[in-house]
DNA sequence: AGAATTTAGTTAGCGCAGCTAAGTAAATGA
DNA sequence: TCATTTACTTAGCTGCGCTAACTAAATTCT
């Protein structure tokens, strides 16, 4: 999934926007490394700092994997310190999750650190190139479903 | 990483892009299994189908992962018969690695089946949507360096 | 030419993320 | 009330990424 220009034009988009998805956020991954945090759990904070407090079936969903993997990613990031499990008053089978400050505050270093090395490479873009990212966003987080 | 609205305008660009391109991923990676190869390893498949005979070094660097990666990679696809190792005649130290019959076709079929789903979703997408990623997939391949 | 260094690839072994299957406990509902 | 469903956890598997350490071939330097 490469040399875009060798593939055959059946369905280059969707090709070439896989490739692309899979090539960046390679390139990306050593950033991500800095925080101490892995992507899966970077995003998952996220969700938790910016989606407020909510079930871990939730978050699960949110971020499209299965509840046992949601269930290790918390654990982990509670014994960082960075994740609150608490009991669902509403239900006593679930758990809520929230950020703790610390959490809260590491995500934002994290998000600049990790974003800020996108972030370099976007600015360097013409206009027109920020532009042209900027339309597709919409589109491709609908495609994402 | 996942409500765009509740991150502030700082570099939301950088952000939603990476958030994007993870969601993207996720959501295909189901379709990729149907063909029996995880992403890896079509990727991999992939640029030796398009790009030729090519070292085993070279295609670590252009998957952008290790050599020791790329080599037990390389080991998997040739155990399914997807691809040949074969020394290389003008250095004793490496390899090249040729997509067998098998391997090409695999890729169409697969690239088919998970690039259909992407395809599906695209296809529905007004025309301005479609041009606009389009547009951005240059872009996007070039920050992904 | 011969020794030292560099380069290509492999092997070993680790951490992490994804999954399914199976279990517990609480909620729902017949 | 008893059966079923739902929410989460535990156990255990596969696979991908890495580094460190190795072998062997190529290259470089006397």
């Amino acid at each position: 999934m490469k040399k875009s220009e060798s593939i055959p034009s059946s369905s280059p988009l969707a090709d070439r926007l896989h490739s692309a998805a899979i090539h960046l956020l390679r390139s990306i991954r050593r950033v991500d490394e800095a925080s101490g945090l892995s992507a899966p759990r970077l995003s998952a904070l996220s969700v938790v700092v910016f989606a407020g407090p909510l079930r871990l079936g939730d978050l699960a969903r949110a971020e499209q994997v299965r509840a046992p993997t949601m269930t290790r990613l918390v654990q982990e990031l509670e014994k960082s310190g960075l994740v609150r499990r608490a009991p669902d008053p509403a239900d006593g089978r679930a758990m809520r999750i929230a950020a703790t400050g610390r959490g809260r505050r590491l995500l934002m270093e994290g998000r600049k650190r990790r974003v800020g090395e996108l972030e370099k490479r976007i600015k360097a873009l013409p206009m027109a190139d920020r532009r042209a990212l900027q339309a597709a966003l919409d589109v491709m987080e609908a495609l994402a479903k």
